[in-house]
DNA sequence: TTGAGAATTAGACACAGTCCAGATATTGAA
DNA sequence: TTCAATATCTGGACTGTGTCTAATTCTCAA
């Protein structure tokens, strides 16, 4: 799927056993086309830009309901908000802590040696890793 | 320092160019002494468990203070609440969704191949591993 | 057309964390 | 010791995410 537009919308949300409603054609369209990582208010603010249409629980609630559906991930980097991230791929994530600006890493061709054993009678859900940059400081620059 | 109490969390936080009060005491106390992850709910509540003396303002700007002079880390893995950890070695962490309980992973003998170049204009703040566990399930079990 | 179940809504609520202005404690010079 | 300057602490109002609920609206099969 190249081009996201609100048709394609519909068949992904079905693809994923979603009913695709207004609403929810809305909110995976704002994610989905945009191949961005946003906060939940970003996307109340995204998906109602002309006139108000959808509801603060309604966004909240169609989020929840793409997590189950694994339609999309949650990003828990900043303590203030969760981002969600339309990629469900394998990846990790930079994270500038100054601008509050999330990129994607590719996880194929990262490897993590030397994990210790789980504890007894857990299994793994999922490694996350978070690079925390910040711009350089430059200290011969006046 | 093998064996923590109050007087020499005074000698803690001077050498770490804080002025040890006693609210600023019992707060390292409370992290210090158990080696564990606790939340600013939590820490207020160990500090005032007989009779209330710290207000959740002074517990919040403590806390701020000791991330500020590097005694203390925050982790971010709840997307409701911020954990705070007296370990500031380089380590990562187990995270189990189910219980919210935190371990950590000693970073020795840990390393990450493959990680793409930086971005321009930036610097590495932090590296953060964090594996996200749960109880197994057990499909053979009635 | 109808009505039952699904979805959406406004707005009250919960709760972590912030902010502020006044109260209190500490310090050091005289 | 005393005073004043500074540092710290406090209650309580406030903010911003996110949740909950009861009422309304939509959808679609019969």
């Amino acid at each position: 799927m190249k081009q996201y537009n609100r048709d394609n919308m519909a068949d992904l949300l079905r693809g994923h056993g979603i009913n695709p409603t207004h609403q929810r054609i809305e909110i995976a369209y704002a994610l989905f086309s945009r191949q961005q990582h946003l906060s939940a208010e970003q996307i109340m603010a995204t998906v109602n830009d002309r006139h108000s249409e959808t509801s603060k629980a309604t966004v909240y609630n169609t989020l929840k309901l793409f997590l189950d559906k694994n339609l999309i991930r949650e990003v828990i980097v900043d303590p203030s908000k969760v981002f969600y991230d339309p990629n469900t791929q394998n990846h990790h994530h930079f994270y500038n802590t100054a601008s509050g600006h999330l990129t994607d890493i590719d996880a194929a061709g990262i490897s993590i040696l030397g994990l210790p054993m789980l504890p007894e009678g857990v299994e793994t859900e999922g490694v996350d890793i978070i690079v925390r940059i910040r711009p350089s400081e430059r200290p011969g620059l006046v």
